[in-house]
Order: C-alpha cells, then structure tokens, then sequence
DNA sequence: ATTTTGGTTAAGCATGGAATTAAGTAACAA
DNA sequence: TTGTTACTTAATTCCATGCTTAACCAAAAT
C-alpha cells in the first residue's frame, strides 16, 4: 500500500503515549513479535495490541503475519516526517532570531559609527 | 523557571492536534498575542486559550503578559528535544539496517570466493 | 467616568482513548 | 487429535479532551 503522506495528528497522537514510546524504543533495537513487545509490561495483550494499532495507524510503525506470529518493525520515513516537522518550523524560528541579531548588530554599529 | 527536561508526554500530545499544530507554524514566523493566535480559527477564544495552556504545559511555548496582551513565543529547545527523540531512534535503526545489508554483502562475499 | 478591548474563569457536555475481561480462531507441537 | 501458543474480537468501564456559553476583570481608549 506504501501511502506516504504523513499522518501528523495520529503520528503525534501515537507517539503521547509513554507505553507506545517504549514500544518504539524497543523497536528501535530490531523487530519484534506482538507477545516479545508486550512482555515488558504490566497490562494485558489485548492492551498492547491495541497501542500497536495506534502505531500502525499513524504509519510509524508496521508489522505483518507470518504462520501466527505478527512482526513488527519500525518505519524510519515515518519517524523522520516528524521530525523534519518539527525541525522546519524550529529553524525558522531560530533563523528569525539570528536576522533579528543582525539587525540589532548593525543598528548597534551605525550607531556606534554615527 | 526555565525547567530543562523534556516532557514527552505532554509534548507530543500538544503536537497532536491541528489547531495546536496551526498555531506552532503561526509563531514560528514571529511570536503574536492571544487574539492575533485566535484570529485565524473559527473557535471561541476560551478554545483557544486552553490549546496555548496545552502548548505552554508542554513547554513547546511561552508567553508573557505586558499591560493587558499576553504574547506567546516558540521554545526552540523544547522543539529540538522532541525532534532528537525521533531522531535517535530512527538512526538507531537505521545504522543497523545499515550493519545487516554490510553483513549479507559480506557473507555473498564469502560464498562467491569460496 | 464609561465603554471597549483583551483576556480569564467556571461549569457543563459530548466524544474519544486506555484499560479490562471473556470468548474465539488458527497454527504448530506432542 | 488434542493441547498449547500466539494472537484476535467484542463488549464494557472509566477518565481525559475539546468545545461551548456565561460571567468576570482589568487595561486602554473615548
């Protein structure tokens, strides 16, 4: 299906989530099976199944079944979608900053200069 | 106050929702008040308030009230936390994509000269 | 002094999200 | 073939979120 365009609110939504970061972080490391993922926590699988869903859903995530294990594995595209995100606007930002520096410099220095 | 550690939690949760994200892009072309912020949405300005509060607990922004205008502006730190989390992640799994596709070149390798 | 502007507080409502338990299916193992 | 493993589906509960209106307050303008 390969549907690229980035999902932010569910993207943004999935990550909120402290189990799902941690399924991430996880992830990170290698795939993993559904019942590998859920181990670390103290709730039960169908609790687990359900944050993976809201993982898959945003695209940051995705898995497929082989027999009757389902793997999981990370998708980087995704995960740098939000990044570059968030990296546009903070650059942006900073950059405004800078030229807002350089103009007080240069007011500094004409006056200075006066 | 300047509290330095990230809040993911509340970071992402911010960044999950459109108008919070809309209003983000706003302030990363110049800070504004509340009521400039509130101009370009069809919602009451209580509304609006609340999703800066949500933003402002994050720490994605802040604001401060001179006279009877509060205006708000971007945290560029707070935006870079939440970007290097993803990117940590998302390297990490690359670089050992990376590591695999060098182990199979080399075992193709191995089996061409053997 | 009064009105307008810019923002705040509070209460209420509708929807959605995170978890549970219980019951079901399908693959693999003995 | 019978049991165990690895999920899946469904129903339910409970709390959080996003929004509304109404009433309020204090600074600025007239």
């Amino acid at each position: 299906m390969l549907n690229q365009n980035p999902k932010f609110d569910l993207m943004f939504q999935a990550l909120a989530d402290p189990t799902r970061r941690a399924m991430i972080d996880r992830l990170s490391r290698g795939p993993a099976s559904v019942s590998e993922l859920a181990k670390p926590f103290d709730m039960s699988l169908p609790a687990v199944v359900q944050h993976l869903q809201a993982l898959e859903a945003s695209g940051l995530v995705s898995s497929q079944k082989v027999g009757r294990v389902r793997t999981c594995k990370i998708e980087p595209e995704a995960l740098s979608q939000a990044e570059q995100w968030l990296n546009e606007r903070r650059t942006l930002w900073v950059n405004r900053l800078d030229r807002l520096g350089e103009y007080l410099a240069a007011t500094a220095d004409e006056e200075e200069g006066k």
